[in-house]
RNA sequence: GCACCCGUAGCUCAGCGGAUAGAGCAGUGCCCUUCUAAGGCAAAGGUCGCAGGUUCAAUUCCUGCCGGGUGCGCCA
C-alpha cells in the first residue's frame, strides 16, 4: 500500500476510536516543502466541527496517538501540531531503506491501484486514406501515456486504435484519384504499383480534391454513391471474415465496382503500412486494432434492432433532448451508418472481445458533446462496461489556429522535421552533425510530446519551433539532458555502496523527500488522467538535482560523501527514466 | 438562442477547500581553463475577470454579470 494511504487509514481509524467520528475520505497534502511537513493533515478542523473542539486539541489528541499507538509511529521523526494542522516528518532511515529496497526490485515507483482490472486504451486513431496529422499525434500522445500509467498500476492495460476505414473521406479521396486518372496524371496501373510514399502523397492530394468538389451539390451526389460502394466492396476486406453482415447499401450508378475495388484495397493496404512506421517512430505498439467497415454493420444491426432509436427524414436517430441530450443522427438517409452509428458497434465489439471494467477513449476536444451523447446510448442501451471520454486540445501557432478547413492540413511530419532542423542548428557546435541527426528524430518526437503533456488535458498548446528543445527551460529536453548527465556521473563514479544510514543536509534531505513522493504522483497520474502531474514533478526533481549538481562536486575525494552523492544520482536516474517512459518519452 | 469549458505575474500555464498563490519564457544583475555551463544563482513581477453567497477557512464550491473558446441532425 503507497504510503499516503497508510496515514489516512490511520487517521481514520483513530478518528473513529477516539472521536466516534466517520471521517471517509481525510483530506491529506503531499509535501510541499520542509515546513510544511512530509505529509500533512487538515483533519482536526474537521473533527473538531464535529465535536465541537478545538483543531489544535483534537490535533494533540490525534499525535498522542498515532505517535504511540498506531503501526506507522516508528516512521516519523516527529509529528508537529501547528495551530491544528498536522505535519509529519519521516526519518531519514526510513527514506533510505524503503527507496534503496525498491529501487534495487525495480518496484520504485509502480502501484497496484488497478491490480485485476482491464482497462481497454483507444487513441490515435487515424483515417486511412488520409494524412497522419498533428492532431491524430495529439491523440497518440495523450493515449500512449494514460496507457502507460494505468498499466503501471497494475492494470491489464490493452491499447487499441481505431481506423476508419470507411466513411465519406474515402470516397472523396478515392473520387479526387478517378479525377487524376482520367486526366492522365498517371493510369489506374501506374498508381497500383505506386510505393507506399508515393500512393500517401497522393492520396493527400486527392483527399484535398475531393473535399473541394464535395462542396458542389451535383458532385457531391456523386461522393455519395461512390462511398455506398466502398462500403458494399469493404465488405471484402480479410479482417471482416466472420462479421455479420446487415446492412444493404445502394448500387452505384456511376462507378466500376472492379475498379474501385483496387484502388480501395491498395490505398487502404498503403495506409495502414505508412501508419505502422509512424506508431512505430512515437514509441506506440498496438495490441489490437478496429476498423469502421467492421463497427458500421455492427452498429447498424443494434441500432436497427433497438427501439431507442427512430426514423426522421430518412435517417434513424437517437433523441437525446428530453434528457439534455442532443439529436445523435446514427444511420444516415443514404442508408449508411454515421460516426455515432460505428461508435456503437465499437463499444459493443470492445465489449464481447475484452469485456473490460473500464473503457477510454481519447480524441479531440471538439469531440466532447458528441461522446457525453454516446456514453449515454452505451447506457440506454445496457451495455455494461463503463466508458470514459478523454480530450485533448489544439496545437496552435502564437499567431492563431493551425488547420484549415479546406482539408490541407499540418502533418505531423512537417512539425517534425521544422524541429529536426531546430535541434541540428542549435546543438551542432556540441556534437557531430551526424551523431544529431540520428537523434534528432527522437528528441524532436520527445519534445512535442513533452510540449504537450505538461500541460492539462485539453487545454490548448502554443507551439513555438524555437522554444520547443530549449534546455533552459521546462521542456522534454531538459529532463533527457539530465538523465544523460547522470548517467555519465554514474558511469564514471564506478561501483559504490548502497548503505541504509547516511548523515544528509536539509538539501539533501529536501531531494529525498521528493524521490519519496515519486509512487504518490504515479498513482496520482494514474487515477486522475493526468499525465501533466507526473511531467511537473519530474520537472522539479530534475530541477532540484541540477541545483544540486551545481553547487556539489558529486565524484567526491571522500568515498562516504561520494557513495551518498552516487546514490542520488541513481535515484534520480531511475526516476527520470521511469518519469519519461510514462509519459512516451524516448 | 441553448449547453459545456476557460479568464491566476508582460507572455504561456500549474495549483482547484486549508497554513506566506507557484513554474517556464521574456526582461534585470551575477557565476564558465565545466564531474556534459546543452547548467545554475539573485532580485523584480499578482486586489487569482467583476459582484454577491456558503464555510472555522474560498484562487479553489454556489449564483449573477462581463470577456474568450467549443458544440448544438445526416463530417469524423
Amino acid at each position: 500500500m503507497i504510503f499516503s494511504d497508510k496515514i489516512k487509514q490511520t487517521l481514520i481509524k483513530t478518528a473513529e476510536n477516539h472521536f466516534q467520528i466517520n471521517i471517509t475520505n481525510p483530506n491529506l497534502d503531499l509535501y510541499k516543502g520542509e515546513k510544511f511537513g512530509h505529509y500533512s493533515t487538515s483533519i482536526s478542523y474537521e473533527i473538531a466541527k464535529k465535536v465541537g473542539k478545538k483543531p489544535s486539541d483534537v490535533a494533540a489528541i490525534l499525535i498522542d496517538e498515532i505517535d504511540s499507538n498506531s503501526e506507522i509511529g516508528i516512521f516519523f521523526s516527529r509529528i508537529e501540531n501547528i495551530n491544528g494542522f498536522i505535519n509529519f516528518y519521516l526519518r531519514d532511515e526510513f527514506l533510505f531503506n524503503l527507496i534503496k529496497e525498491q529501487v534495487e526490485k525495480e518496484s520504485f515507483g509502480k502501484g497496484n491501484l488497478l491490480l485485476n482490472k482491464k482497462v481497454l486504451v483507444e487513441y490515435t486513431d487515424p483515417n486511412p486514406f488520409k494524412l497522419f496529422h498533428i492532431g491524430h499525434f495529439m491523440t497518440n500522445a495523450l493515449g500512449e501515456s494514460i496507457f502507460r500509467l494505468i498499466g503501471n498500476q497494475g492494470a491489464t492495460a490493452v491499447n487499441v486504435c481505431y481506423q476508419g476505414d470507411v466513411g465519406i473521406h474515402i470516397a472523396k479521396t478515392i473520387y479526387g484519384l478517378l479525377y487524376f486518372i482520367a486526366e492522365k496524371n498517371y493510369s489506374l496501373e501506374d498508381f497500383l504499383n505506386f510505393n507506399t510514399a508515393i500512393t500517401i502523397e497522393e492520396l493527400g492530394k486527392a483527399y484535398v480534391y475531393g473535399s473541394k468538389k464535395y462542396e458542389e451539390e451535383n458532385e457531391k451526389i456523386k461522393i455519395q454513391d461512390l462511398n455506398s460502394l466502398i462500403f458494399t466492396i469493404s465488405q471484402e476486406i480479410p479482417e471482416k471474415e466472420g462479421v455479420q453482415v446487415v446492412n444493404q447499401y445502394r448500387k452505384s450508378k456511376h462507378f466500376e465496382y472492379e475498379d474501385i475495388k483496387k484502388i480501395y484495397f491498395k490505398g487502404r493496404k498503403d495506409s495502414l503500412i505508412y501508419f505502422e512506421e509512424i506508431y512505430q517512430k512515437l514509441g506506440t505498439k498496438f495490441q489490437d486494432y478496429f476498423f469502421e467497415s467492421i463497427t458500421g454493420e455492427i452498429g447498424t444491426k443494434v441500432v436497427k434492432e433497438s427501439p431507442l432509436f427512430i426514423e426522421s427524414e430518412g435517417a434513424v436517430i437517437w433523441d437525446g433532448k428530453e434528457f439534455g441530450h442532443n439529436v445523435q443522427v446514427l444511420i444516415n438517409s443514404y442508408g449508411i451508418p454515421t460516426y455515432g452509428g460505428k461508435e456503437i458497434g465499437l463499444n459493443l465489439q470492445k465489449k464481447n472481445k475484452y469485456s473490460p471494467d473500464l473503457s477510454i477513449v481519447c480524441t479531440a476536444k471538439e469531440q466532447e458533446f458528441y461522446f457525453k451523447d454516446l456514453i449515454e446510448i452505451f447506457k440506454q442501451l445496457g451495455f455494461s462496461q463503463e466508458t470514459i471520454h478523454l480530450a485533448h486540445g489544439e496545437l496552435r501557432l502564437k499567431s492563431g489556429k493551425m488547420s484549415s478547413r479546406t482539408g490541407e492540413v499540418v502533418t505531423l511530419e512537417g512539425i517534425v522535421s521544422e524541429i529536426k532542423e531546430h535541434i541540428v542548428v542549435n546543438f551542432s557546435s556540441k556534437k557531430n552533425q551526424n551523431f544529431l541527426e540520428s537523434i534528432a528524430e527522437k528528441i524532436a518526437i520527445s519534445s512535442l510530446k513533452y510540449l504537450i503533456l505538461k500541460n492539462s488535458i485539453g487545454s490548448n498548446i502554443i507551439y513555438d519551433p524555437e522554444k520547443i528543445t530549449d534546455l533552459n527551460g521546462n521542456t522534454g529536453s531538459y529532463l533527457q539532458y539530465t538523465y544523460a548527465r547522470c548517467q555519465s556521473l554514474l558511469k564514471k563514479g564506478g561501483i559504490f555502496n548502497l548503505k541504509t544510514n547516511y548523515s544528509i543536509t536539509e538539501v539533501e534531505r529536501d531531494m529525498f523527500v521528493n524521490f519519496f513522493m515519486f509512487p504518490e504522483i504515479t498513482k496520482k497520474a494514474a487515477i486522475e488522467y493526468s499525465p501533466s502531474t507526473l511531467a511537473t514533478y519530474l520537472f522539479e526533481t530534475a530541477k532540484k538535482f541540477n541545483q544540486y549538481y551545481n553547487e556539489n562536486k558529486i565524484l567526491e575525494e571522500d568515498t562516504e560523501v561520494k557513495d551518498l552523492r552516487l546514490f542520488i544520482c541513481l535515484i534520480n536516474s531511475y526516476i527520470l527514466k521511469m518519469g519519461i517512459d510514462l509519459l512516451g518519452m524516448e
